[in-house]
DNA sequence: CTGTTAGCGCATTCAG
DNA sequence: CTGAATGCGCTAACAG
């Protein structure tokens, strides 16, 4: 266990005063770099500070600075998928160091959250950045909070809060425009559950981008659950049905993968034969499949960063104003592999 | 100078006291529950409390009392599959609320975890917790720090360091026992890459349980990438070399994926002409695979409960002892699925 | 340039 | 039981 030598405390600002022999105000200026102090005392002061190892208290500067350079993030994505990204993300924008990230995971559960929230206003963190699982809005946590609140990912159901979140409108109509301009027409849509405003929102992408074509979709959008066993079920009916279709777009990469099994056991080629795309990006499962899987990447780590712009935009503004409220939807990206354009 | 205006600054146990008429010290006892206060005064002073929306300052608090509530969680692991059920372990033992985690993401990088090292410093953690995306020991930090440190999943390369990580030797033995339990003999193993201890620690827990049945393993332990390329790949030229093997070991799922594919490309029936079993219990790539596939559980959120606690006694004592200084290395745990028990 | 003084918000003696 | 005083570690006025 590494544990200073004896209970030895950490050495106090007023320590390094002592052993420099100067007072405690010269200390503070020599350490922290203001410019009313003479370059031989601040030499003495800083190898003062280097032999104690003295370490500054930020809880004792936060005190008297009204700020604590933390932010918390409350989320509730158990499996780290979404926030994990995110929190790179807001890191990055912050810079390291500058500012530290308290992560709460609320678990889904509401008092779980309002008890995060009330130990996170406690340690006075600067802002709150709200994480959620699913693209569909969440409660919001209210206008009565001391400091700036972004939702990132769920955006809050109040439109006067500012929220964070991935246009997936957007992502389906890109799904769609790359198939065309790969030459296909004939395209299905099978995706996961449609209580999801991800499901949604997507499948009107889709439609979308079909109808600027002029084209329709083949069958109707194939809604059930987020599982590769879908994606495996729904692409046997919808060949069954449809045997000409020759590209689908799937609701998520994990469709996609049970949609490229169900192809290759029925002896369809990809992508010569049927066109596959999927959703998210998640490089675990689009990396690993045959032929690899074209998919939407929803920027999520450009989401953390422009969740921690907001919040730090708030906090700099003391008119207490909140700049550009409403639900921001993110640009998505396309990333192409083999599943849509063989190799050569 | 008058302190009454219009700012709305939050409101401190001094307004609180002014508000019920009484002093700080009589309102500060009111309301951390001290016994020495007339019921009817606590009264006041509560519903003053509640009614200016009081919120102690933890700065305040933690300043006065040396310690924060607050640990840091120090990782490399960018993929967050590791981190995030260990840090859920952690809060969990931690008691949801009364500590607080900074996660901070060094990225591999030293220079950006020594900077957040520091930082962490100044903010006067209780304790780190580090957490390496590899189980091979890594750097300690050193015996200098003022906090207690404990090493999850990466152990310290410092035996006089307490670290907590999974026995994968012991997973490497259970596997094995498992498919011998399935009445398999005939056992091959193909794992990642034989740089990670992870590896070679899994493979010689698969030699010694086969050693122990009197077995020997088919074909030599094939190392290469931790992907369900290699798995395809590997298990395409096992088959070749060892048409009668009815067993296969696997050092990750994506591996154990990898290996189903080719069976099923084969003809081969999982389980009954070879069983499967995977390693990490990785949710979203087991529970999808046809059939399930059987896995080796790390328990991480057990481990990361574990090193809570760890960091938990250090800080408790006061006498600086280092309680369990070493490798601590936890249980395994065997999740059938599929794979190697047929569905009745 | 340097030192003295006064708090930041709170918990804790120790007198009343 | 209650309250005035002291200090946690540090910064920011001021005065010398």
């Amino acid at each position: 266990m590494a544990r200073a030598d004896g209970a030895a405390r950490a050495a106090t600002l007023s320590d390094v005063a002592r052993a420099a022999g100067v007072s405690l105000a010269t200390a503070s200026k020599a350490i922290n770099g203001r410019d009313q102090v003479a370059p031989a005392t601040r030499e003495r002061v800083m190898r003062a500070a280097e032999e104690l190892s003295f370490t500054p208290n930020q809880l004792a500067r936060s005190l008297i600075a009204g700020r604590t350079g933390t932010v918390g993030l409350l989320t509730s994505d158990l499996e780290g998928r979404f926030v994990i990204p995110i929190l790179m993300g807001a890191e990055d924008a912050f810079g390291a160091g500058q500012v530290n990230v308290f992560l709460c995971d609320a678990r889904g559960d509401a008092i779980r959250e309002q008890h995060h929230l009330k130990a996170l206003l406690n340690r006075r963190v600067d802002g709150i950045i709200v994480v959620g699982r699913q693209t569909d809005p969440r409660p919001s946590l209210g206008h009565d909070l001391p400091v700036p609140v972004v939702y990132a990912y769920a955006p809050s159901d109040d439109p006067t809060d500012v929220s964070v979140t991935p246009d997936n409108v957007a992502g389906g109509r890109l799904a769609v425009e790359h198939l065309l301009a790969c030459g296909r027409t004939r395209i299905a849509h099978i995706t996961g559950d449609p209580e999801y405003a991800a499901a949604q929102d997507r499948a009107i992408g889709v439609r979308a981008a079909l109808a600027d074509a002029g084209l329709e979709l083949v069958g109707d959008v194939r809604f059930s659950t987020w599982s590769e066993h879908w994606g495996r079920d729904a692409s046997a009916m919808l060949l069954a049905q449809h045997p000409d279709v020759d590209g689908i777009v799937c609701g998520s990469d994990q469709i996609a993968r049970g949609v490229l099994d169900t192809l290759r056991d029925l002896g369809k080629r990809v992508p010569e034969d049927v066109a596959v795309i999927g959703y998210d990006n998640w490089e675990v499962l689009a990396t690993n499949s045959r032929p690899e899987l074209t998919s939407i990447d929803a920027n999520l780590q450009q989401l953390g960063r422009t969740a921690a712009m907001r919040i730090f935009e708030a906090i700099e503004r003391t008119d207490g104003a909140e700049p550009g409220a409403g639900v921001h939807h993110l640009p998505v990206r396309l990333v192409i592999r083999g599943s849509t354009v063989a190799r050569r």
